[in-house]
DNA sequence: TAATCATGTTAACAGTGTCAACATAGGATG
DNA sequence: CATCCTATGTTGACACTGTTAACATGATTA
């Protein structure tokens, strides 16, 4: 089964989430992932078109693993259902924060996810359990109103993650509402979304 | 009052507003961008000190255009407060769709916000605004509860922005809860913004 | 064994951000 | 006015990037 180096292509693959979430997927060159699996830095081209489409493999990865995470969550059997969608909330939200690199990759727009199906599908799959949840907690819902609030629940969480990241409008010396709030927030997640989610 | 050329540092930083938004902030080159003002490559560095901090600047002026048409949103007399609250939300995320690559910018992480405390002003000062709003909203709600609430339908209209550029669910052919959702709730964001932000 | 294909290498191209060394214009200073 | 200084701009170069074309070779198959 081995060709010259046996496993060249899930190496590479491998290789760049790590680089990716170590420093980001705009200072990760092909050429130093080459270098690290030790090959020709031109090596990767017989396995991927372009370095996009090894970053959207890499992106693909992330929304899998979240996907298990949110199921993880909604796995815990000993809670009630609204305790298991806060906990999605909260895990989606450290994984935000913690793989913060990676969740970048996810959502920038360096690719274009209508060019690679495959990684469409993986976001879209990973929301699924959003839906199923909201299902259980809200019967009798109108398929309408179940996906505006998946929707709503999403947008929430993700744009939440997105302020706690991007802005460090906490770690400013400024002080100002917004920096305040958000301190607030970070330092306490679940209170926050009881309130916001009004659970 | 003419040095050489006149004004470059400013019309660099216009014409990287312009370019920024055509094109995406990678996509923008330094050179580029000297190129078309009729300089040399090199001319850009008497005036900024990375590539980062022109790009620093452009995502600068992101926000204080996003401010003014919060405030041009909050300004309107003719409409009641819950309105002009409505009216800031939908402007919020129309400014997001229309201006996509410039929204990206002032959201990327390739600019260290911290290392530029001008553009932490702005981005902080951008959202004053909602707070003076939802505080006439809620008479005699505590410092910490607005600020929550404002953080709260903040990330909200970022997140929604978020999945709608962001991921192209809708833009798949794959019919899956999500994608339809999206779909929506884009095409009729006040009812959506009625609905979740429950005012 | 011979042929074919997948996989890897070498060399090269055009493009990037950035720096050092040099040139000059304009205002400040004597 | 002559001189100097500083802000501004240019040239040339360096190391790096993604990507392609041409070539080499290992492994599978006919």
């Amino acid at each position: 089964m081995k060709y010259h180096h046996g496993n060249l292509k899930e190496e590479l693959i491998s290789s760049a989430c790590i680089v990716c979430e170590a420093d980001g997927h705009d200072r990760m060159s092909l050429r130093s992932i080459a270098k690290e699996a030790k090959v020709s830095q031109t090596a990767p081209y017989r396995h991927f078109k372009t370095k996009e489409s090894l970053l959207a493999e890499v992106s693909a990865r992330g929304f899998m693993e979240l996907k298990e995470i949110l199921q993880n969550a909604n796995a815990k059997k000993t809670l009630s259902t609204r305790d298991k969608f806060l906990e999605m909330g909260q895990a989606y939200i450290e994984f935000g924060l913690s793989k913060r690199n990676t969740y970048d990759l996810m959502h920038s727009p360096v690719i274009d996810k209508t060019q690679f199906p495959e990684l469409l599908n993986s976001a879209v799959g990973t929301f699924e359990e959003l839906v199923y949840v909201l299902a259980e907690l809200n019967p009798g819902i109108s398929a309408k109103d179940l996906d505006i609030k998946c929707i709503h629940h999403w947008a929430l969480v993700h744009g939440l993650v997105g302020l706690l990241r991007n802005e460090n409008l906490d770690a400013s010396e400024i002080d100002t509402p917004a920096g305040n709030a958000m301190g607030l927030v970070r330092s306490d997640i679940k209170s926050f979304l009881i309130s916001a989610l009004e659970v």
